[in-house]
Order: structure tokens, then sequence, then C-alpha cells
DNA sequence: CTATAATTGCAACTGATTTGCAATTAATTA
DNA sequence: TAATTAATTGCAAATCAGTTGCAATTATAG
């Protein structure tokens, strides 16, 4: 048992919440991986858990902070929250789909800036570059 | 007949696209109101023009660059493109739904900093910070 | 004005996500 | 630890977003 699923099963409790094999699973399926789509997802877990409850148990991590959605493009994928690992964002490489997570605390507080200046209280901000990275530039 | 409609003839013409009401009508709807979704979208052309014509014509203004998506969140909104207003970002409401439209030339040489800092070869980026605008806080 | 090419609308389909409900599993209590 | 209760899951079926094929319509070029 390591340190990063002792706090998921305190946040599950702390939310009463059951701490069940499905919700394991899919916690270390999130650990072990770049932000994954739905179906990417639920393709891991090779079919031990219905996709209906892939969503279900999703939904339910977001409520509780244990996961979050990023958005790429116009598409999104899922990943662990900030809890989890630090904040940060991603540039996409668009020919191999490789995520590259960008941690830069100028960018940060480059947006506080700009939502205290329209007044406008920040829950929340999506940063994505998409483009070609070093290796798929050759081709 | 004003400007911007002549512009969109103009990239229509020259990519040898027809010009064509269900094209002008959608055009018209972008050009007078904040980035919509598609159903949005969709509803606002009030059954003159089919749901798949509707796409049809997005992914042909989207391929010729006269509209373009935008992710808010994990969705996606459609305006027109850069042709016709100013490169930019949003906050976005999360009660009210407002979005607000920051042009901020500091954000964007930030991120073409950090592409660079990876060597990533950037074609498109998306910032987007929600939260609550100043008329919304009160509440 | 006619012929040709592009576009639209309709019907039907596919894939993603949601809902209702019964069966199962986890948590609580004695 | 067993029995009870509450939460969760899986299944079936529905809904919603987006797509495809094709015939009917409209725009463009001559």
């Amino acid at each position: 048992m390591n340190r990063s699923n002792q706090i998921l099963k305190d946040i599950l409790k702390s939310n009463r919440l059951s701490v069940t094999n499905q919700r394991l699973l899919i916690f270390n399926i999130l650990s072990q991986n770049q932000p994954l789509s739905m179906n990417e997802l639920i393709k891991k877990t090779n079919s031990e858990i219905d996709r209906v409850s892939v969503y279900r148990i999703i939904e339910t991590f977001i409520s509780v902070g244990i996961a979050q959605k990023v958005s790429l493009g116009w598409k999104y994928k899922i990943e662990l929250s900030d809890t989890f690992q630090d904040h940060h964002h991603h540039l996409i490489c668009l020919a191999c789909n490789k995520t590259i997570a960008i941690h830069n605390q100028g960018l940060e507080s480059y947006l506080n800036k700009i939502a205290n200046e329209n007044n406008f209280e920040t829950k929340n901000h999506q940063i994505e570059i998409q483009g070609y990275c070093s290796d798929c530039q050759k081709s």
C-alpha cells in the first residue's frame, strides 16, 4: 500500500464513499498513465468494469477532487487531480499524440493578473499548446 | 452589404465554394453572437437549415479559416476566426455562461517562450479561465 | 438560359454518454 | 463475525451528438 493509495482511501472515506475494487483499479490505471480519454480508460480496464461504471466512477472522482478533466484541443482526457500530482498544463503533439507536462509558475501568475484586471474570480483554467514535438518535427 | 460579408464572399469564392443562403445565415449568426455550441447554433437557425448542413457548413468554415473552434472547459464552441476578430482568449462565467474576451500579447509571447524551451512547434493553443464574473460574484 | 458542379435535406446509422432498476458488494451495527 | 443497511455495480435500453449515402435542389459558368 503506497502513499497515494492511502490518500485515495482517505478522500473516499471522508466523503462517505465506498472503497471498491473498481475504484481502486481505475485509480491505479490513472496513476500509471498519461491523461486518458474515456475510451482509452475503458479499454485499459480490460472488461473488468462495465463502461457505465467507468463513467460513474470518473464522475465521482471528479466531484471529490480525485481526478480532473483536461481539455486537449476540443476533446478531453482524464488525469489524477492536483492532489496527486503538481498543477500543470500540456503540450500535445498532433502527430504522435504524446502529452508533455509543463510546470510554469510564471504562467499561473500571469493568468491571475488577467483575472484580477477583469474583476474575475477564478475557479479553474485550461491551457494547452498543440503542435509538433521535437521527435515528430523531422517527418 | 458590410465589410465582413464581403470578406466572407471573397474567402468562399477563392476556395471555389458557393455563396449560399445557408452559409450567409450561419455567418451572420456567428457575427452577432458570442461563441456558440453546435446546438445553440442549430437552434438559432430556427429550423431554416437542417442540422446536418449546419455541421457541414461549420466544417467548411473551419477548413477555410472563416470560423474556429474554441474549447471552453472540455466542450467547444464556434466563433468567427481571427480573420474577422483579433486573436484572443476567454474568461467564462460559470454562473451566467457569459464569455469575456481577453486580448493580451504578453500571454501569447509567454506561451511561445514555453514552446521554444521544449523544442515544440506550435500550431494552435487554447487558454480559458473559468470562474465568476464581477456581476455574478454577488449572488 | 442551359449545363454542370456544388450544396442541401432527408433518412438512417454510429458512437458516446445517460438513466432506471435489479443484483451485488461494502460498511455499519449488534 | 453475522446480520442489516446503504452504496455501488452491471445490464438493458434510451438519448444525444455527430456522420454517411443519396436524391433533390440551388449556385455557378458558359
